[in-house]
DNA sequence: TTACCAAAAGACCTTTTTGTCTTTTAATAA
DNA sequence: TTATTAAAAGACAAAAAGGTCTTTTGGTAA
């Protein structure tokens, strides 16, 4: 489905948005080690949604990320938009240049309803709608069993 | 979707029945030149089917790839297993490596049934069925206009 | 104002994907 | 049997994805 710095962008940000709410600013170490992503790498993945305006962080003691409570909630196609780019979830199954419904692959007649549930669902959803799924269900965030 | 390999391994299969139809066997560069792929790639894709198991060739002249008469049809679930591994359409949506029904992700409700229809396009679609799908319908295997 | 802390920046590396090209092998036809 | 044809095999290489690490910058707090 996703690319790994979608994956983790995505655990990454949920968790940062639970403690979030619990009034907290967590870092790259305590983010990474929660979400079970590799340390650098997760840094590097937060950097740039920082950088791309999605995300807020502070330097220095008890600096960390955030989320600036005055945006909107970040819709997953946004960040989705930011990690893989625009046309990742646009193409045609088959990799054809022009594919819509006036000119069709033999796969687009089944697929072109796939794609867009897809593209719903990453509209619906939020990284805000999520965590508070996590936070309201029995639902994980890692690889830990319960 | 599907990585390029599969892409142009889609093509490359549905083509190559579509002139099997026609008594044809073409070879790679005919395969390649149709679906737009680049040829050296589209040899060695087709390869590695043949040694799968999943397509037929024939060397020297009048050589080429066909289809085996005898075996059933493609389910492409076969052929992206082939390309791609079996754990393209089974894994979870945010990368857990444990998620299912009973212990979910905050993705899992809504993408669960996604996935679930990828795979049911998978099971139920064979290069034969979109060679058909091309062969009685306006329906393109190339970025060429109509 | 100094010590410390944590993100930012960016160089560097590894692996996978994508793609190219040459040589070898096998089949056919003359 | 020889010339020709076309796939098979495999080395090679570029680009992208994934990942690591060091140095710099900008904050905080004592």
């Amino acid at each position: 489905m996703f690319n790994k710095e979608t994956e983790y962008a995505l655990r990454g940000l949920v968790y940062i948005k639970l403690q979030n709410l619990k009034g907290r600013r967590p870092g790259t170490a305590e983010v990474s080690k929660e979400i079970e992503a590799p340390p650098f790498f997760t840094a590097k993945i937060l950097q740039r949604l920082v950088r791309s305006g999605l995300l807020e962080s502070l330097k220095g003691k008890g600096g960390g990320f955030f989320f600036d409570p005055e945006k909107p909630e970040l819709q997953l196609v946004k960040l989705v938009s930011a990690t893989e780019g625009d046309r990742s979830f646009t193409g045609c199954g088959i990799g054809l240049k022009y594919c819509d419904k006036a000119n069709p692959c033999p796969l687009h007649e089944k697929y072109a309803p796939i794609r867009e549930s897809i593209n719903n669902l990453l509209s619906e959803e939020t990284v805000q709608s999520l965590a508070q799924k996590v936070h309201k269900k029995e639902i994980s965030l890692t690889n830990a069993l319960k």
